[in-house]
DNA sequence: CAACTTTTTTTCGGGCGCCAAAAAAAATAG
DNA sequence: CTATTTTTTTTGGCGCCCGAAAAAAAGTTG
């Protein structure tokens, strides 16, 4: 990227580009790239040098924990994913006391195997499925682990140099859907993910939204029915209960909505399986996904009604079968919500990737470290030392 | 207040204190006090010298619209309320063609009276039941109104010389919580006022939230039931369907819930009545007081789970018959959610006045204000003329 | 009451971030 | 080779803020 480009991209002056970027250069935080820019032709005027971000001067970890698997990626300072690998662990034996070393053990493997110092890891970012505590560090619950309160940060901080955050992964679509497309994705929007629970994330006033206690956008386990369908978190009638694959599993077979979720034999394709049946006329799947739709739109009602996003986006591997599922949700958000709440509302279906989860924790771990690093800039430029006072 | 102390409320040098005072001395937004500030005995060192806010700088307008009524008020640049009145029109012949008028004038008239000089009202900010459009500057729907879509901010404009900016009441009672006790209404909280319909507020990481078109926080029509109760914004189940005062007299009187929201005599003495009836014993206020508070209890619950608010705080005249509603408000939310989601929830009742209203908007009037004169003295000390480019 | 202490306020010089304008650099066009 | 175009750097300056020192205005002490 060229100077003047920065300048327009940043609004600065190109005065303050150039010592902006001579302190930079200094210390090593981008290079300059000899190699010509293709030029236009018929273009005149002194070339642009180019600059780019120098990849070696950090990395980052991103681990996402989901049911059975740790997946790694280590991206450089350029945001360059060179090196990712998944760990199978036992979610069943995973508790407050085996998993903390099980993970640290993980990303020391891993780091090792990347072949680049320990010392160059700057930001770890993790997220889990579940219900987790960003201030605290820990995964208060979460179908990931056999106990409760799971410490994650504290573990890795202790084991690593890096700085240590944990996140909603849900959240983490979020803000990877906002750097991937910063015009569509700003402002107010949310994200409702339908997967193996139902999760949430809030972009308000062009921040991710994270609640008091870092618990925020818990979607799905908001009330649908009071008194109704059997959730796996022990209530009746949250909206994952009606959304989740447990639920389009029990309505599917029509058992009593009290059925035990821990019951329903779900595997990971249990949504592609459904999809494929209601593909194939499958009357008792099609209105399963019909009840779904319906608890989908009231739920979108309900976040409509306390939120007010200017978007909508749906996501996750259980959004498959939205074709299914659309009609019925509108339906229900004309029957659960007046007019006027609704009529500036944008719907987006996201098709569900993996990657999305993977790209947000390092996006958001860059971006901490952009943070870290203009302080650390400036106490080189002023002299100070970071054992000053 | 002294600069000694500006400068700790601040986190500024006191060599910039002195200098920003100064510049505001010059400008005549502050004055010194000659009288001594009463000393503590034993108290040594230069005496402190005293600031103040010169009152007479700017004037604000807070305009308050409620079913007939306009409640007015004039502060002062410090603040101080110094004139009010109210004003009364009939509002079922109140719509987008005769309410401007109706609002100017009264405006206009208030002014006049006041005695001060028109220019001289740098801010009005306006306050409406209902569902406003903070953008657009109109009410979208509200019971004060005959018609819809009333304009608010646009005609006031033209008449006047000030700044005009529309909110929503109930986010008027969130601004005035935060001012007038900072250290508890920070960081993100939640506002439910019970009155005439069921409004709430939303200050979110340190800022009154409004949503993307500025219709945020519409809990009231927020679903409750599927297919329940039916609701003065004609859709069914809402949940001030079961909280406002036509839904408590529709429970008492045991009527049908698709009785018409219409029909049912309300006055602005309801729920005082039913408050005295539910004291005296009467079993079927006190019946409908406890679905009023499970349905309480849901909406507390579902914002939980969508926002993780520190406190959220219960007000409104509906909130005076409250201590026959905390129990089963209590119920309600632990059957609606796990318990993981409420830990850390502190519910504060804050007795109803409306007085709130008021005080928020000129609070908010103050910090626009502020605002524009901060960069208007910019542009003095800059010699810039506004007129500049 | 002069000298010292305490507390508040002001002055002075300087650093940082940013900018506008001018200058320099590096290319093309004729 | 000169003019033109575009990008980058240099220069000087402004605004905001700060730390240190000085000044101001009181009380305390012998």
């Amino acid at each position: 990227m060229a100077r003047i480009d920065l300048g327009r991209a940043t609004q600065l002056s190109p005065a303050t580009i150039t010592a902006i970027t001579s302190d930079m250069l200094e210390e090593g935080l981008i290079v300059g790239i000899d190699a010509d820019e293709p030029r236009a032709p018929l273009a005149r005027g002194r070339p642009r040098s180019l600059l780019a971000i120098d990849g070696s001067a950090a990395n980052v970890i991103s681990v996402r924990i989901s049911v059975n698997r740790i997946d790694l990626a280590m991206a450089d300072f350029a945001g360059q994913i060179f090196h990712s690998r998944k760990v199978y662990y036992d979610a069943t034996l995973a508790d407050r006391g085996t998993f903390p070393a099980t993970l640290t053990d993980a990303v020391r493997d891993f780091v090792a195997a990347a072949g680049v110092d320990p010392e160059s890891v700057l930001e770890i970012g993790v997220a889990s499925q579940g219900i987790v505590d960003t201030n605290k560090g820990e995964v208060v619950w979460s179908p990931a682990f056999a106990g409760r309160d799971i410490p994650v940060v504290g573990p890795l901080q202790e084991a690593f140099s890096a700085r240590v955050t944990l996140s909603n992964d849900t959240n983490m679509i979020t803000e990877a859907l906002h750097w991937s497309d910063p015009e569509r994705y700003s402002g107010t929007f949310a994200v409702i993910m339908v997967d193996y629970g139902v999760g949430m994330g809030l972009f308000l006033d062009d921040h991710l939204f994270v609640g008091a206690s870092g618990a925020a956008a818990e979607i799905g386990h908001a009330n649908h029915i009071p008194g109704g369908a059997r959730c796996r978190c022990g209530r009746s009638g949250c909206l994952e209960a009606y959304l989740a694959d447990y639920a389009l599993l029990r309505m599917t077979q029509a058992l009593p909505d009290v059925t035990d979720p821990a019951s329903m034999p779900v595997t990971a394709n249990t949504f592609e399986e459904l999809h494929e049946r209601a593909e194939a006329g499958d009357a008792q799947v099609i209105g399963a996904l019909l009840q779904a739709g319906t608890a989908l739109g009231y739920g979108v009602a309900r976040l409509l009604a306390v939120i007010d996003p200017a978007r909508i986006v749906l996501t996750g591997a259980g959004i498959r079968a939205y074709p299914f599922m659309e009609q019925a949700m509108h339906t229900a958000l004309e029957d659960a919500l007046v007019e006027d709440l609704r009529r500036s509302l944008t719907i987006d279906v996201v098709p569900w990737n993996e990657d999305f989860i993977r790209r947000g924790l390092i996006a958001q771990a860059m971006r901490r470290l952009d943070e870290t690093l203009v302080i650390a800039t400036r106490r080189v430029r002023t002299g100070r030392s970071s054992l000053a006072p």
